[in-house]
Formats: C-alpha cells, structure tokens, sequence
DNA sequence: GTAACACCTGGAGTTAACTCCAAGTCAAGG
DNA sequence: CCTTGACTTGGAGTTAACTCCAGGTGTTAC
C-alpha cells in the first residue's frame, strides 16, 4: 500500500505518516527498489491503533514507549499493561471532568432557552429582564 | 482579591491569569492605585467558567468570542446559545471518541490479563504461547 | 531605613504535534 | 524524449496555550 492509500484510508495526511514514521511511533516502513514507502498489513493495523490512541488524546510519547516495549518481546508485558493501565485512569478522569462541563454547558444553554422563553413574553407585555453572563 | 489567592483558589498560574487578560479573556480587572489587581466576585466566577471550559478543551478564541457577545447585551442571546450548542456537539463528540479509545484499552488490557495467565500456565507446564502487540 | 517580598510589564522562550516547502528522483503516457 | 504527477528528503514554519524572565515598583517587617 503507498503512502497515499494509507493516507486516505486512514485520514491522516502522508506528512503526519512520514512524520511518526521519522520520530519513531511507526517502524521503518519497506520500501521499493526506488525507495518508495509501502505499508504492510501491520502497518496499517498499528496506525489504526495510533488514530484511535491520538484521537483521545494520548500523547506520542507514551505510544512510542509502548512500542518500544513491545519490541522487546513478553519480558515487558507487565510494564506495557501498567502503561495502559494508566492512560486508561487518566482517560477516564479527562472523561468525568469534561462530562462536568457538558453538564454546565446544557444548564447555560437552558438557560438561555429559558431567559429567551422570558424575554419574549416580557416583550409582548412591555416589562424588561435580565439575564447572567 | 489579590492575584495570589484567585490562582490558589482556582489552581491556575498568575502568569495564566494575566495572559488570559491580556488575550482578553478575561475583562480588564480593577487595580488598586498601585497598579496591584483586585479581583472581584465576578472575575473569579467567570474564572471558574473558564477553567471548567478550557478542562474540557474548549478553545480560549471561542470563549473569548462568547463573551464579546455577553458585552453586547441581550441583542446576542440566540448567537450565544449557538456557540454553546455548537461546542457541546462537539464535546459530546470528542467524548464518544474516548469512550471507544476506552473500549480499546480495555480490550488490551484485558488481553494482557489474559496473556499473563496463558504464559504463567504455559510456564508452569513448558509450552510457548504469543500475543499480538 | 533597609531588606525581603509580592506585584507589575513587555517580550522572549517552550511544548506538542503537526504542516509546509524546495529541490530532487522516478515511472508511465503521449 | 519530454512532461506530468506521485513520491522522496531535510529542514523550516505554524499553532495553541502557556511559561519564564529581567528589570522595575510598591508594601511590609524589623
């Protein structure tokens, strides 16, 4: 598959693609006689998981750790777990805090279907409210 | 209030607080004939709104842009309620992501859980098992 | 009065994660 | 053969959101 392809299939551009290929979150992609990139199954699964891991935020660092780890074979399962273990806790507390402010953002926008609600009547009857930012 | 407490109380930086200032994020805050800020009430209740908002990753130009519209008066309502509705979309969004990246750590997790005891009892009983990164 | 301390400013530096660019190579079509 | 277009590289530039610093001023404790 060339660098195009994975590019389309996966959403991310061929830069980024060469970019975690040059700081290490992907392996050396095989290349052609003439030096073209061309990714393997592998590949293309481990940048599937680096979509999903990035698109919540976890940092590339981690996920080079991670493979780093991975590369030295089953004598670092148990670290490999705890790295998961870990951005799975602060995944979940990102998920608590932002699940607070969704909470907040529904009461403002209530608010202001309610404030709308008031001055719309005030307005047919010629009185004045007010509403907090 | 001095610059000091409002950081401790709300566990963002000095340096944080007048950046959002100068940025304009927050209003220009009254001074003391020294020059010293004094926070009042309602500084530190927009604060804690933007500390809640910036939590879940709501970009600062936003927040900025909302409550350029809350200067304007009422006449804004309907364009404000819109930025909210527009951000808790994509919050909930960004939220459903996670919750699959959670799904997938979970999974992994789990994998090493069980990797764990397939080799201690391969171990135990001298086979070789594999796992997949 | 002076030393220590909190505060001020403008501006430079940092970090993560891309994103873009120039200049070069190669394969295929006309 | 020549052009077109996808690919290559190293390196520079960008963005958001801080974070730090030097140099200066005002306040407080002794």
């Amino acid at each position: 598959m060339k660098i195009s392809e994975v590019s389309e299939q996966s959403g991310l551009s061929a830069d980024t693609l060469r970019y975690y290929e040059k700081i290490g979150l992907l392996p050396p992609i095989h290349r052609s006689e003439s030096g073209i990139r061309n990714y393997g199954e592998q590949d293309v699964r481990r940048i599937d998981f680096v979509k999903c891991m990035r698109s919540a935020g976890l940092p590339i660092e981690v996920l080079i750790d991670y493979f780093a780890l991975v590369e030295q074979g089953d004598a670092t399962i148990a670290a490999r777990k705890m790295i998961l273990q870990e951005q799975r806790a602060q995944l979940i507390a990102k998920m608590a805090e932002m699940q607070e402010t969704l909470d907040l953002l529904n009461q403002k926008i209530q608010g202001y279907e309610e404030g709308v609600l008031k001055a719309e009547q005030a307005l047919s009857e010629n009185r004045l409210p007010a509403q907090a930012p």
